[in-house]
DNA sequence: TACTCTTGTTGGTAATACCAACTAGCCGTG
DNA sequence: CACGGCTAGTTGGTATTACCAACAAGAGTA
């Protein structure tokens, strides 16, 4: 076990931290979803979609899921009009996956709800303190 | 909305690298449970009882599950020697909930694979910026 | 054209998680 | 002491998530 490669003592402190506070937020996301019905994966299927039109391979990668996965979850969010399954000009096979316009706009709110829900704990940090949190978590995972 | 009240534009910067980078540890997290064949509820479930031994009723409002859902989450967990079912003493209906031997090289294991595969991630900060990193995780949600 | 690869779906299974209903044991009042 | 109410866990039923394997259909290449 390589020494000196392994995590220190003060790296265990903010993988503790980091943990915790995930779990946090994610309690925070779930809530929100459950809150409109959905799941936490399909919000962020919402979220992802809010941004970019995908396909169904795009979605599955992105969320690191099955493709037979995503076909179930979409299935349902388009059943409940969220969301729309349109075919690819360019690609027989390929589909693209857009929001409706309710999809959009529960996307938006559920966006805005979780920004509300993390802003409790955010709030305790000064402005200068939360630009070197996200700061530093961004550098996270940009090496 | 309530303005000066709801999320600021820099909370927003805070909250996306947050949830952001909870999507990231819990895709580790996720993935060394799996690595044991176990779901990340139940490596979070040995991740408690490696400290405190546990009711039922106690897994479930930490983990903000119904109590039957705990049920089985123990039922499997105990079917595999991970944990024990032990009668309270001091309450006929109470159980308290322990980890086997086993259970608990396993819980270390694990624990030690995420400090591990978050460690790639924490690396790329100096310890001063871990270290502060840290702190204002902390300070999040102990206002 | 034939072969291969990719895309998405279907079918089958296990696990997660909920609710509602239930059993069993505790506890305070009368 | 007995009775009703409360708490702790379990059970049964259902929907969803997620996997794998097998498949159909289109795309691309030899």
């Amino acid at each position: 076990m390589a020494p000196g490669q392994g995590a220190g003592s003060a790296d265990l402190e903010v993988v503790d931290a980091l943990v915790r506070a995930s779990f946090v937020t994610m309690g925070v996301l779930t809530k929100v979803a459950a809150a409109h019905d959905l799941s936490l994966t399909q919000l962020r299927v919402l979220a992802i979609l809010r941004d970019h039109r995908a396909t169904m391979g795009e979605l599955a990668a992105y969320l690191g899921l099955d493709r037979s996965t995503i076909s179930g979850l979409v299935d349902r969010a388009e059943k409940r009009g969220l969301l729309q399954r349109v075919a690819n000009p360019d690609d027989g096979r390929g589909i693209h996956v857009v929001l409706t316009e309710v999809g959009v706009r529960l996307a938006a709110t559920g966006a805005a709800q979780v920004a509300e829900g993390l802003a409790a704990s955010v709030n305790g940090l000064s402005a200068a303190e939360a630009r070197r949190l996200a700061t530093l978590l961004d550098r996270l995972h940009a090496p």
